[in-house]
DNA sequence: GTCTATAGACGGATAGAC
DNA sequence: GTCTATCCGTCTATAGAC
């Protein structure tokens, strides 16, 4: 068993940074062009590997695109998860909103690659949208929503309200091309200010 | 002269027709899969043709997506343009909105070809972006700034207030494959319920 | 573990018959 | 105008030397 599709075996120090190199070439590379608007040569000269040498450490690619979405997926839920029942409605969904943003911030090619399976039908990710995503989007709405009836807060869609939010925090990674050529030089960063703007909205929003 | 780059020669109904029919295909696709992803015979066979026939039409791969695109970017800065300075500020914003969320829901797949080109970087739309676009964004950006200051709005940043209509509207076409297995049977169309939410969302959120 | 060379499949585009 | 056959470049993946 010389071959990692996941890398969770043991390893050498060696072995961890190749797979670590490897996968933030591929990260970089997948999330600008896609699936299949990638190529193997593009994710080894990005990772300063040859080809085959990237394929002694993944089954293909596959695998790389494989990992690295699972990488993902298992902290793309704690932000939400992080939403606590007992705590104060609007502290709770502010704190959620600021951490969504940031993780567009500081983790934009994550969010594009995202992005860019859902744009294209979810097909690698229809198991997790539907299974541990959905569970959660259920439970935090039903929480949520009892925040509202309690009249701690606006009375809204709870899921349209959840989705509000993943639409307005990720836009700010997922096209971020489109803010940086309308806006020109009249901004340095896509995000700024994101967050006063946010802030503001969803103070005004969801205060009853 | 025989091939065709951009729809707008002198033609027989036939041709006017294939050129349609492939169009439509090619639009199916691309939006589904992206450029690369996207292959001759996909659309020859969505379009019911051979894959010479389709390039007897058009000179070529790029040249049936840069029709789509040309297509999509003359329409796609109608309803922004159609935002009234002497209208009232509310109304003419809330018009706007409802005419993005409709754009949404009646041409998705003009939405995802448009997402999946800026989530890549947008290579093949810089000019627009950063040309026609980014023009009538400042124009009505000094709108609405006007508007605000004359206090028939709440005070916010007019650039990001744009981009966060486009982001809520266009979410529900370009993740429509998330919200669908998000909310699964719970839903029958992945727009149900937006317009009441958007409304009920920006009415609280411009009036003052 | 890493490389060069290459097999094998696929995709874009063309030739040429009808 | 439309088809079959095919060329040629690119891409994934493997073979095998070192």
């Amino acid at each position: 068993m010389s071959k990692t599709t996941s890398p969770s075996k043991p390893q050498t120090r060696i072995q961890k940074r190749n797979i670590m190199i490897i996968l933030d070439a591929a990260l970089e590379v997948f999330s600008t062009y896609g699936f299949r608007g990638t190529t193997l040569d593009q994710i080894a000269r990005q990772a300063g590997l040859s080809k085959p040498n990237v394929l002694y450490y993944f089954d293909g690619k596959e695998a790389i695109h494989l990992a690295l979405l699972s990488q993902l997926l298992e902290t793309w839920l704690d932000p939400l998860r992080a939403i606590d029942p007992q705590g104060d409605p609007k502290t709770e969904l502010m704190r959620y909103i600021r951490h969504k943003l940031q993780m567009s911030r500081d983790f934009p090619r994550e969010s594009r690659l995202f992005a860019n399976e859902i744009v294209q039908g979810a097909p690698r990710m229809q198991a997790f949208l539907q299974g541990d995503l959905r569970d959660l989007v259920d439970e935090k709405a039903a929480v949520i929503q009892a925040w509202m009836k309690d009249g701690k807060l606006t009375q809204l869609d709870p899921f349209h309200l959840i989705f509000s939010i993943w639409a307005l925090t990720q836009h700010y990674a997922d096209f971020e091309a489109q803010i940086r050529l309308v806006r020109g030089s009249n901004i340095t960063q896509p995000h700024d200010g994101s967050e006063d703007f946010l802030d503001q909205v969803f103070q005004k929003l969801l205060t009853p």
